[in-house]
DNA sequence: GTCTTTTCCGTAAACGTTTACGGACAATCG
DNA sequence: CGATTGTCCGTAAACGTTTACGGAAAAGAC
């Protein structure tokens, strides 16, 4: 079924169908509920790629994931809420929104450049920045709406939106520096995730503003999963002089370190304080519950469907594109994992 | 960069351009490599729209998952994996590979619809499968290529592959009663999952073949997540005559119950046995650790990409479509978590 | 040297839409 | 009643490909 059997079927023109169906205004109101009532029936749905030939426009917003093997999958169950609050945005908007999956084994920009050259998307979310990002180069230069999540080093103009880990890290500094804790370790991912970078890197300013430092050795890199913070935990320990507070980067960390301090009967909040990062792998289940931050990633999905949106149609009326920045604040939720200095 | 002025470049026409590209015997090889060269060069990659409207094909695959805001994201994280195999595996093939999210304020069917009549992919995976769901009929009758990842009840004939929970019953049933467990309880999901239910039924009909009876009180439908598993712990201490043994449906909820066991000083595997599910939240950084099932995701993810592949050649090359169904094993992980009964 | 075969390429029609344009007719106006 | 305006709709071109078809030139066969 399409336009020409819906046209035929009703015995007028194929343009006077696709007028009453796009919501044009010079189609007799009688007309087009005719139209819209035989479209409903015989279940007919314009065929997108003709659509979009027509049109130059695919009514696709892309989200590209970069699959990682290394890092547990359970570590990026958080893009589920992020998506949900963009599927439901964008729907709201009359566009759809499909995930991109860039296999472990694929380059990421070729495997980018395929989405883009095939123009399956209007516009895209990409994700898991790198500090150095060949992506954004190539899609500021072809000119295509993205946005990235997570910033990178750029010499060039774009739109991106970060957790605020500046300002994480002066809030978990702070809070630990006021329970009397000087020695405070922090544990991060490795340096070419741009993220971790970040975060050590407000937490020593955090740390020196308050006159601490935050020596090398106390820079825990290990990946972010279970056994990462497992890892971290027995660097922790075989540390002479043990620091009395640790911070984490990620919450799939602190599962592995209560793990390790359970084994050797330490007590979270007690005998070490511990910070966690954000509320997606729940930290709230852990026991003693974990001092950690909250962010609403539906509402961060809305946000991201929102500022697509702009840009998509800022380009498809000509005008030039704006460009947004955004650091997304993040809320301490105390828990008893930090307590008192010793 | 259309195939007009890559034509016009190389001074040839656009058919020839075109039959280059796509590898046809009947162009010479010198043309053939200027062609891919030039190509190269201008990164040019045929339009997909241009493409899909001529060949009525689009070159992707979809998969749709439900986001549900009741399971917490986590649980959803299993799918990463599954995603990374298709992906892997289609790229080979030269399809793309695209997640579909249903919002969780979406009706399915509808989404699945529109999905289907703009014709935004030439297959579809569909998951998290009710008992009776809507979404085969429409497919059926639709003649479009699917599998369903899980199964459900439907007078229908399709293609579907779900987890052998059957199998993982048996084995958890087995195991249990020859550690002299007579009274096991178990949790699952509520009656529309489909796996539920379908779960449940195994397990009574192992506990009958050895001559014991699963009553319904030990029956004990919570949401599958931590907080369910916590349910799960609640109620089975409020038992008087508290089964010895309990088999969940899901490895999330082991959390919960692990935390409430904690906190009431119960130790798994010695004051009463846990047998989990699969090994997506991965159970074994948990103390002690879980007796669980292992499922490898990536290669289940690359079954579900080749055979959704033959689908689309037989209908394709206008064979009728197969039909498949397949059952994957789990391989039972022994823990610490199960023991001798008291 | 003629006839047949092969190799290669250009032409043009399709795929299913949207939309600029113009025209038919009715309505309004003076 | 003629002129103007407005309402509605049909026509046809365009979007970027792929591919059936036919034909020119080269190669091979006798």
């Amino acid at each position: 079924m399409n336009i020409h059997d819906l046209a035929k079927h009703l015995n007028i023109s194929i343009g006077t169908v696709s007028r009453a169906l796009n919501g044009r205004a010079d189609v007799n109101a009688k007309t087009r509920e005719r139209v819209i009532e035989a479209a409903q029936k015989f279940g007919y749905s314009p065929n997108q790629s003709g659509r979009s030939l027509r049109q130059g426009l695919t009514g696709l917003v892309g989200f590209m994931v970069i699959t990682n093997r290394e890092r547990e999958a359970r570590g990026e169950a958080f893009f589920m809420s992020i998506f949900d609050g963009m599927q439901s945005y964008l729907s709201s908007r009359g566009l759809d929104f499909v995930v991109h999956f860039c296999g472990s084994d694929e380059d990421p920009v070729a495997y980018l450049r395929r989405i883009a050259e095939r123009r399956l998307v209007d516009g895209i979310v990409i994700s898991q920045m790198y500090r150095t990002d060949k992506r954004i180069d190539y899609l500021v230069q072809r000119k295509m709406p993205f946005i990235a999540f997570g910033r990178s080093e750029s010499s060039k103009i774009f739109s991106w939106m970060d957790l605020d880990f500046e300002g994480v890290a002066e809030k978990a500094i702070n809070h630990l520096c006021l329970l009397g804790h000087r020695r405070i370790a922090i544990a991060t991912a490795s340096n070419d995730i741009n993220y971790g970078y970040l975060f050590v890197d407000a937490c020593r300013s955090s740390l020196a503003k308050r006159g601490l430092d935050l020596p090398d050795e106390l820079v825990l890199q290990e990946p972010l999963t279970e056994s990462g913070g497992y890892r971290v935990g027995e660097r922790l320990l075989a540390m002479e002089n043990r620091p009395t507070a640790v911070v984490l980067v990620d919450n799939t960390m602190a599962i592995g370190l209560y793990h390790i301090f359970q084994d050797v009967k330490i007590v979270p909040g007690k005998d070490i304080s511990i910070v966690g990062f954000d509320a997606s792998p729940n930290g709230e289940f852990l026991r003693p519950s974990l001092t950690q931050f909250e962010v609403p990633l539906g509402q961060l999905g809305r946000w991201l469907g929102e500022h697509m949106m702009l840009l998509i149609e800022a380009k498809g009326t000509g005008k030039k594109m704006p460009v947004f920045s955004k650091l997304w604040p993040m809320k301490m939720i105390l828990g008893d994992s930090s307590g008192p200095a010793l």
